[in-house]
RNA sequence: GGGCAAGUAGCGAAUCGGCAAACGCGACGGACUGUAAAUCCGUUCUCUUCGGAGGUAAUGGGCUCGACACCCAUCUUGCCCA
């Protein structure tokens, strides 16, 4: 169930129940796709770095370790033993991230394993069957994302296509749920909107799923080539289309930026491999903007990542030590990196959702904006130039 | 003191008489949007107007059309023997 608590502007404060717990949203999902967040996150650390919701991936436990083998043990939250809500993806992103080698059929998608290279085939039926297997909060739709440079006519075919395997995801997915063995008997459905950047697709597409009385509506097909500005006129453009009553979901995206610009425009739900990735990569999140960890001028800096930060990270630990961390390859500098970003990101949006209850999310978003600019402005630190000298002798 | 071996980029090295420094590491910088990503890309002797220009094989000499390579001496380092 659905619940707008409070509307400011088209930013909406809600509520959505499920079977694993209440969602609050505006919401990050932890990108944790096979079944684990990179980096070394545990399910016990997210309890302490504001995350509500776990996304998994259809397609990379179909493979690995198998969603058979998870089904044997009790589903996904018992073999991860996580109580939060899980989105699963439906493998469809994979057939555009995977392209090389795919055919895209009436049926599905033949395509070969990332990891042997073996034939696989998934259409809409298997995708709903592995994540029935999964047992997840929330089943994504099996979709086809067509590139952001697709023709207008190749766009037009794939997101026809797209609406087929819809019905039948939905047709599926209610079979499965009232099989007596299923693990989740109230798994959720969400359908994706797709059309890349044209209107016209991308509107008669919104209106056709809308029509399917799903749980969630998904916005996908966006952050694939695409510059911001026509990302922002997409949902400009479709939010509007999408039924009201129920939850937007904005694939992918992305950054703490593109988010604030969404939560404007309406959407709910938000998941990126941003902040586990560039956490991994000593990329940084901070309100002041983002730093690269890695540089020479935090050799020295005996400060947090971000003061006043109450991650794990920033609650004990310098950027010189982190650094170090990281340079010597430890494991605890890349977990303690993805938990920060992680922080940032699940924190920021839930001052966001505190800024939309008090109707300022417009100031909100303003001032983070430029807060996160502030930062290609500051002068080389002098902590910096002080370890500079002294290596010089 | 004697014998043997080795000295090439910050480090490890390739070049085995014919464009020196490939390749790896390290260092420095960058990228990453429903994760084929602990990944990938660029730079890394000097100068440069980014088109290029110049320099270097421990040191000095020699043989040779031509030497990092062969010879001699010196220095340094390692190992062995006294």
């Amino acid at each position: 169930m659905y619940k707008i608590l409070k509307k400011d502007g088209n930013a909406k404060r809600a509520e959505f129940t499920t079977v694993h717990g209440v969602i609050q949203t505006p919401v990050f999902m932890n990108v944790a796709t096979v079944a684990a967040i990179k980096g070394g996150v545990s399910t016990e650390d997210l309890e302490g770095i504001d995350t509500q919701v776990v996304l998994s991936n259809t397609y990379h436990l179909h493979l690995r370790p198998g969603d058979e083998l998870v089904y044997r043990m009790g589903g996904l939250h018992k073999f991860m033993s996580c109580n939060k809500p899980i989105l699963t993806d439906s493998g469809g992103f994979q057939v555009f991230s995977l392209a090389k080698t795919r055919k895209i059929r009436e049926e599905g998608v033949y395509f070969h394993s990332h990891i042997d290279g073996h034939k696989l085939f998934m259409g809409p039926e298997q995708s709903m069957r592995i994540q029935s297997h999964l047992g997840s909060t929330i089943a994504m739709a099996f979709d086809e994302c067509p590139s952001a440079k697709a023709e207008h006519e190749y766009v037009q075919m794939s997101v026809d296509r797209t609406t087929r395997w819809l019905l039948r995801c939905k047709k599926e997915m209610e079979r499965l749920n009232g099989l007596e063995y299923t693990v989740n008997h109230d798994q959720m459905l969400f359908g994706i909107n797709q059309g890349a950047i044209f209107d016209d697709i991308r509107i008669e597409h919104a209106k056709r799923i809308s029509e399917f009385d799903l749980d969630g509506y998904a916005v996908g097909g966006l952050a694939v080539g695409e510059s911001h500005e026509e990302m922002y006129h997409v949902l400009d453009t479709v939010v509007p289309f999408l039924p009201e009553n129920k939850p937007t979901y904005l694939m992918g995206v992305g950054t703490p930026a593109n988010i604030l610009e969404a939560v404007e425009r309406g959407v709910d739900f938000f998941d990126c491999v941003y902040p586990s990735r560039n956490g991994r990569h000593g990329h940084l999140y901070t309100n002041r903007g983002h730093i690269n960890i890695l540089n020479a001028r935090y050799e020295m800096d005996d400060t947090p990542i971000e003061e006043g930060c109450g991650c794990p990270a920033c609650r004990r630990y310098s950027k010189a030590y982190i650094r170090h961390l990281l340079k010597a390859g430890e494991m605890l500098g890349m977990r303690l990196c993805v938990l920060h970003n992680l922080y940032f990101y699940n924190h920021m949006m839930t001052e966001i959702r505190q800024a939309i209850e008090k109707g300022e999310f417009s100031a909100y978003k303003k001032r983070k904006l430029e807060g996160m600019l502030e930062f290609d402005s500051q002068p080389v630190s002098q902590d910096y130039n002080i370890a500079r000298n002294w290596r010089k002798g």
